[in-house]
DNA sequence: ATTAATTCTGCAACTTTGTTGCAAACCTTT
DNA sequence: AAAGGTTTGCAACAAAGTTGCAGAATTAAT
């Protein structure tokens, strides 16, 4: 599993234990959110600030050891991206994959202006948070919003 | 639905009908590529060369009107995409597009550095092939191999 | 600390999307 | 026109995602 290679290798977000201070981290960002305070969710939340990668929804079944349905993690994704929590990743191979926003992120408006990087030999995709997007010129007419960029290649730990 | 609209609105690749000229050009495409010349094959190429947005498998599956089965169009386009004839879009709502390769695209070697636009508005997703994809610098360690950038936003036709 | 109100979860059932094997139909080549 | 290979459509399946609803958990109020 391309994934759990990952969590040992990367070193990005620390991946420490979790000490009481940073439990009620999390706690707070769930009632910054008004989101009630539950197991699913927590531990959810403590996946994505464990591992730097991306992880997509079937990570997250394998990792939460079959603990919760399949269905509130859909609803738990759905709604940590509705509260700017999480943001997706477009990928080039259609699956859904998802990594926690910086704190500018609000409900409905999301501010990821950094580039997206996939590892083509270990299947890791990294949030660059350090490489901001490059402008576009683009013709006549077209006005932007959003620009994501998605690089492929070999990341630093292959 | 978006992408009806899109066919009467967009003029990039010259939404005219096709003479007997054009009609050889596509059995060419598909014999210059070792694929047999089949009504699935003909019907879903002339899709792609008479409309300049992007097409997802559901749209194609609508405009042949269930002419042919599902399987096929999945079939097709993977084929189509194996020869370098269309090339997928990456989308952040993971919906698989497909648009026309341009001619230097072959079996196994895509070349697809153009930028892709989809329009907020209209939801039609184009090719801008005149932008060229940007450089962008990566942290040591990290070896770029392909670069994706989809631009969001208002299109030039809405 | 209990209770009432609200929110969230899990189950079941379903839809959509994509895959595989195989026999019949089709295309190409001779 | 027939042999050979390729492609198609069917059936059956697998995976991914959605919806409604009753019961459980969380939060707020007493």
């Amino acid at each position: 599993m391309a994934l759990l290679t990952a969590s040992s290798a990367i070193i990005l977000n620390k991946s420490r234990k979790f000490t009481s201070m940073e439990t009620i981290s999390i706690d707070n960002i769930l009632k910054r959110n008004q989101l009630s305070v539950t197991d699913s969710r927590k531990k959810i939340l403590e996946l994505f600030q464990g591992n730097a990668g991306a992880l997509a929804h079937s990570d997250i079944e394998k990792r939460t050891g079959e603990k919760f349905d399949r269905v509130t993690i859909y609803r738990t994704l759905q709604t940590f991206v509705e509260k700017g929590i999480i943001h997706t990743i477009p990928t080039a191979d259609n699956s859904v994959l998802y990594a926690l926003c910086k704190d500018e992120c609000t409900t409905g408006h999301h501010h990821d202006n950094h580039v997206h990087f996939v590892c083509d030999n270990c299947n890791v995709t990294y949030c660059l948070d350090s490489v901001v997007t490059p402008e576009v010129n683009l013709p006549q007419g077209f006005k932007p919003q959003v620009i994501d960029v998605v690089v492929s290649g070999i990341c630093k730990n292959c």
